[in-house]
DNA sequence: GAAGCCTGTTAGTAAGCAGTAACATCGAAG
DNA sequence: CTTCGATGTTACTGCTTACTAACAGGCTTC
């Protein structure tokens, strides 16, 4: 019996994620198409067969991530308005999705003045983001379960201690990366709590 | 009379932030000598005499950076043991200070496979910098003005938030910078209350 | 005004890198 | 077995860029 065929990377498959692992580690200036090969086990020629030029490799890279959206409603089904359960899933789920996006995210900072579409793009995310949470809190409000104030501003202070949090776990491989996040979303949660 | 005498910029500090200035937005190889010299007004020939490489500029910048120590005691100084008061002033001086090398920051972090040392030295700062507020903690649990929990994940909610404003205002340049940190930072503090 | 220093100009070298052309090889499918 | 598509090899072009040499001008200081 034949067990499930293992679907190989195609050859663009594996010439796009070498060139995001070594692009969002040094840049795109400074990634050579030989490296790129390397990296992907191809020789130089099939990387401008398949691509053309180094610059369509990295046009591809974005295309591929801006044509993955977000999924809102899926945040907003899992809502059991516990507070502090709440945010800490909303923390996690944060922590799933963006993190999924750690290179593109190095890349897009690191790239950030040639192509600010891409950085604009992240940080549009992250502020759609944080606007659900705001919606979330301001409904919490009304129940009377969240203090007063500018849920706007009380949104942002988890998602900026969120953030915070994946910048320094990407930055910085060996650091914690979500240890503790329930401790620290129950600070913040206890903060906001009325 | 004179009026005071205004010490204008030497050629090598012209030189150096005109540097600082691109490579934090461009990174190290793609910023030219031909560039700098146009930003720090000066011909080629006067950066290659001034510092002999390209790269020679680059460790002077490091240098300089890397021997500004900072100063431990003016911030115990500062403490009123008032939770919210001192938890303000502590994210203030954080953004004051650290907030005063957002050029050499994306530069670690556009180099930082390269000049490691310099990206884990701003990490270890900030390390510090946490190991003081976790100091504080503590003793403020020992006085009944804190609740209970690990001293060390209190300190890094706050300063992990604080962390998430300034890699936000340095990479989004119109992102809001201080607004709300006031309103914010009250929201942890209560989070953090006894 | 002479000496010396800082700076500019011009011309050039050497190296690295993106991208191309032509031909060879190998494996799979018919 | 043959054909064809994907890949490798080699050799090359052209551009950019770091860096140097040699010489000239100008400003300060004595």
């Amino acid at each position: 019996m034949k067990t499930k065929q293992e679907t190989r990377p195609s050859t663009s498959e594996r010439i796009l994620s070498a060139t995001l692992r070594l692009m969002s580690e040094k840049g795109y200036k400074s990634v050579t198409v030989k490296q790129i090969a390397a990296e992907a086990g191809f020789s130089e020629m099939t990387i401008f067969r398949t691509f053309g030029s180094k610059k369509a490799i990295l046009d591809r890279l974005i295309e591929n991530y801006l044509y993955t959206p977000p999924n809102e409603k899926m945040i907003r089904d899992r809502l059991t308005y516990d507070l502090e359960t709440d945010l800490l899933m909303l923390s996690e789920f944060y922590h799933d999705t963006v993190g999924a996006t750690e290179q593109i995210y190095l890349l897009s900072v690191m790239e950030r003045s040639v192509m600010p579409d891409l950085h604009v793009n992240i940080h549009h995310n992250a502020t759609k983001f944080t606007d659900i949470v705001a919606d979330y809190l301001k409904t919490m409000q009304e129940r009377g379960l969240v203090v007063a104030g500018d849920p706007l501003v009380q949104a942002a202070t988890l998602m900026y201690f969120n953030y915070g949090k994946f910048a320094t776990y990407t930055l910085i491989p060996r650091a914690d990366r979500l240890n503790n996040l329930r401790d620290a979303v129950a600070v913040i949660a206890r903060g906001l709590a009325a």
